[in-house]
DNA sequence: CCCTGAACCTGACCGC
DNA sequence: TGCGGTCAGGTTCAGG
């Protein structure tokens, strides 16, 4: 389900009801997510959450004592439970406070992760390498191109890994790249500064634009206050391949590219 | 170091 | 109605 825009709003939808708050128990009905969630989690539990942060599509769930490092995986979302609503079958975890409110966790797919760490958690393995946020000054087109140099993977390959810049999926490579007039194809090394110019602009309107709405609804999403996304309506391509570019109005090309669909105007995009 | 493909897992959908 | 194949928003990992 999420991207960069997903999560964000997931962050934003449910902090208020949660920082600030005690935890009482940490419930994990189904332990076997990406990796086992550990035991060491209840180290939470009788701590008052701190923050809640975002690193990438990382949640970070700030305590005194460590923090609880979340993931949403492919299918995971977070929501505030209704009292006494009872969980679902994909309702893997709860992390209860101790005046009722119900922080919970679905992820039908299990990619998603609960972890716990008592050390920095920018520093812990799964994040210490990853690149710049999209939307702040760090990322920039001298950075990319600096990044490229001598690749020849496809950029949309290289826009996607998390360790280039965090946070753009399959969604907005897809949707960057069209408003880049960027063949996805191409190879990053030979994209030029100009062309990655434009594409780091194309990436943080595109995600800011994202934010702005909601984040996108495809199926399910909802937010951790329940409402749904909206930005869905205004994909560019990304779910529109065979359909008229909004541009020129050529039938899109829909091709596989790294197990992804890959949608983009072979005559917008070079 | 770079690149590719497989792997993790469930559910929805489509054609037969 | 059932079955098999394909696809889905992410990321790590093994192997070449």
């Amino acid at each position: 389900m999420p991207e960069l825009p997903e999560v964000e709003t997931t962050r934003r939808g449910i902090a208020p009801h949660i920082v600030g708050k005690r935890v009482k128990r940490i419930e994990v009905r189904q332990p076997s997510l990406r990796w086992p969630v550990p035991e060491e989690i209840h180290a939470a539990e009788g701590r008052k959450l701190q923050a809640v942060e975002r690193r990438g599509k990382y949640l970070l769930l700030r305590f005194a004592n460590g923090t609880i490092i979340t993931h949403l995986g492919m299918s995971g979302s977070l929501r505030i439970a209704l009292q006494d609503e009872p969980p679902l079958f994909h309702d893997h975890v709860d992390l209860l406070c101790s005046d009722g409110t119900r922080l919970r966790y679905c992820d039908p797919r299990r990619f998603g992760a609960w972890l716990w760490t008592e050390d920095d958690p920018l520093q812990h393995p799964l994040l210490v390498e990853l690149g710049p946020e999209p939307l702040t000054d760090a990322f920039t087109a001298d950075y990319l191109a600096q990044r490229a140099t001598g690749r020849k993977t496809a950029v949309k390959a290289f826009l996607m890994d998390s360790h280039i810049v965090v946070g753009v999926g399959n969604i907005y490579a897809n949707e960057a790249l069209f408003m880049a007039g960027i063949h996805p194809k191409r190879a990053a090394g030979k994209v030029s500064l100009a062309r990655y110019e434009k594409l780091v602009q194309a990436v943080k309107q595109v995600l800011a634009d994202s934010i702005e709405m909601g984040g996108t609804t495809l199926r399910d999403f909802v937010g951790g206050d329940g409402k749904p996304g909206y930005f869905q309506q205004t994909l560019r391509v990304y779910g529109r391949g065979g359909q008229p570019c909004r541009r020129c109005k050529t039938a899109l090309s829909e091709i596989r590219l790294g197990q992804r669909a890959t949608v983009f105007c072979k005559t917008c995009q070079t």
